[in-house]
DNA sequence: TTGTAAGCGTTATCAA
DNA sequence: TTGATAACGCTTACAA
């Protein structure tokens, strides 16, 4: 019981392998009865084409690799959503990997990802291993880079400015008469989009000649909502004249919120409170969070289409793609 | 500037191309100097070995394809999440796909991941077409299908029974004495573990005596917070009498929880309210929401020994691994 | 411990 | 429009 190949489908038919390949591929250089009778055959024996072989031959992976820090994070999920639906359909596979956050675990899976020849590498902003860079400079591919403009670009980007982005929502906290806000952010956040959210709210404070220090990272990222409950406890604990809180994230917006609930402390009253990400909760609690809006699924699709563009015209010049990141006020911050 | 080659490694170390082969596959039958130079040389040239050739010479891909109904749910996310930790150190790769829990991408994807020869399949419990069906029967692999136990196993099962855990919590519900319960689940769910919930509710109903036919369902899965929150109402001027609110997911409940609260209900006072897979949610909420715990992460690490177990040992028999599906009680159902 | 030779199943290329 | 032939870069199997 063996598995059918190509061979046997063009004997089958009584033509040649190479008919049967073309017969495969929509060609064109192929008579339209002699393709019907191929995918009968097809049909009829089962045949499942093998693209380690036919890749192998092509020197084509039909492979996109994606490295996401996490796929449990809306944002990410969505982003990939977005590759497949424009990825798939024009022959590509996603290679999904999953870095967790970790610098050392990225640097791993960009070299296991290299060696299945990926045709184009998309890696979510985040610090890199020098070794990591270097691969993905070395590779050969195009590389874009998502989620965030870095100071020094691999190659190309499809991103925006977290720190921007964050400094405008704090900046729209102060406007509204705040003065004595806090930040709550991640720990060993170095090179994270994190680290850029708490910068942008530095910025901004300093900016408008306030103290920036009110400042507690009681987790790695992705800092969750239970860890911003407790840092809110921490900050009321430390600064109790606290009258507004910027989270770097939406779900320790939503921590802090309800912390604020259980300590009697209204909303936007007494604090306010601002996340980022607009994830679905930061829509659905009472009161709705202001947050920045980024369209993950749109970041996907862009970058879909950007690596297709790529794979086509084999452009040298690095591309650069903003992505829309605006500040989107909701009660919370009232 | 062409890119180097195995053969270029063995000239550059004086040896052969399968001499190379050996020092990268800690292979044992080499020395420990040859293997020390030829690494020093893969160093200094850069090199990246291409597994496209390699997996078509061994006829081993190292893929395992997993499908899942979509990645934006903590759920499937961490079940990748443990996945790739048991796989990756075992030389294998996640060729991950999402389905939309759509029967025809699920199909479409089935047939796209089998082209690429992967050593196992595992995908999610929902409906197959036949089609798909039959892809998987004959694929010649290990099929692992988890997060439910099918009353029709494909092959090998890592799961539980949505059903009664959904029934479990309904009985709970009655036990502590509410008894106009209506349900909040969703429509064209057919074939999905979110059917089995629904039919889970009405098992504890009609064991009770109890009406079970007070059901909304205004959205295709997965359902949100916001359609949570419209159910909700839509149950609430339907059937004013509802004293409990069981829902197919967390996150529905959150939303039925939150407009209580925006209507001015009490949980668990005037309505109780559970959910469905100790989503982070339903901790972090006032008051925290009683739900069926399932590890996703267990589910993927135990998945993916089972794929190793199965790779190495050829058996023939199917295997049932039960996951735990426990109710925990929290203050929503007071 | 190392090397040699023969594929692995497809597609590119050129010829018919 | 179709076919024959030669890769593609590595690993298996066997030999030295």
């Amino acid at each position: 019981m063996k598995r059918i190949k190509m061979i046997d489908v063009a004997r089958a038919a009584g033509v040649s392998a190479m008919t049967v390949s073309r017969a495969l591929k929509r060609d064109g250089r192929i008579s339209p009865e002699t393709r019907r009778l191929i995918l009968q055959k097809v049909d009829e024996l089962g045949y499942v084409p093998d693209r380690l072989a036919g890749s192998f031959s092509s020197q084509k992976s039909g492979f996109v690799s994606v490295l996401v820090p996490s796929l449990n994070n809306p944002h990410f999920a969505e982003t990939a959503s977005g590759l497949q639906e424009i990825l798939n359909p024009a022959g590509l596979q996603l290679l999904l990997g999953y870095t967790g956050y970790s610098a050392a675990q990225a640097e791993y899976l960009i070299e296991m990802m290299l060696e299945r020849r990926p045709e184009a590498l998309i890696v979510t902003y985040d610090s890199h291993t020098p070794k990591a860079r270097k691969l993905l400079e070395q590779s050969g591919i195009p590389v874009v880079e998502i989620w965030e403009m870095p100071q020094h670009p691999i190659q190309h980007v499809v991103g925006f400015s977290n720190r921007k982005a964050s400094a405008e929502m704090t900046a729209h906290l102060i406007t509204s008469g705040r003065r004595n806000i806090a930040y709550i952010g991640e720990c060993d956040d170095s090179g994270t989009r994190g680290a850029e959210r708490r910068k942008g709210f530095r910025d901004a404070m300093r900016r408008a000649g306030l103290d920036p220090s009110r400042q507690v990272a009681l987790a790695a990222p992705p800092i969750n909502m239970m860890q911003g409950r407790e840092a809110l406890r921490t900050i009321l604990e430390r600064w109790p004249e606290t009258d507004a809180i910027m989270c770097v994230s939406d779900p320790a917006a939503f921590g802090a919120l309800t912390e604020c609930r259980a300590l009697g402390r209204r909303v936007p009253e007494d604090i306010a409170v601002a996340g980022f990400g607009d994830f679905e909760i930061s829509r659905c609690s009472i009161p709705p969070i202001s947050t920045i809006v980024v369209d993950a699924l749109d970041i996907g699709r862009q970058t879909g289409q950007l690596v297709l563009r790529l794979l086509s015209e084999k452009t040298e010049q690095s591309v650069y793609l903003p992505i829309a990141a605006r500040p989107e006020i909701r009660q919370s911050s009232g």
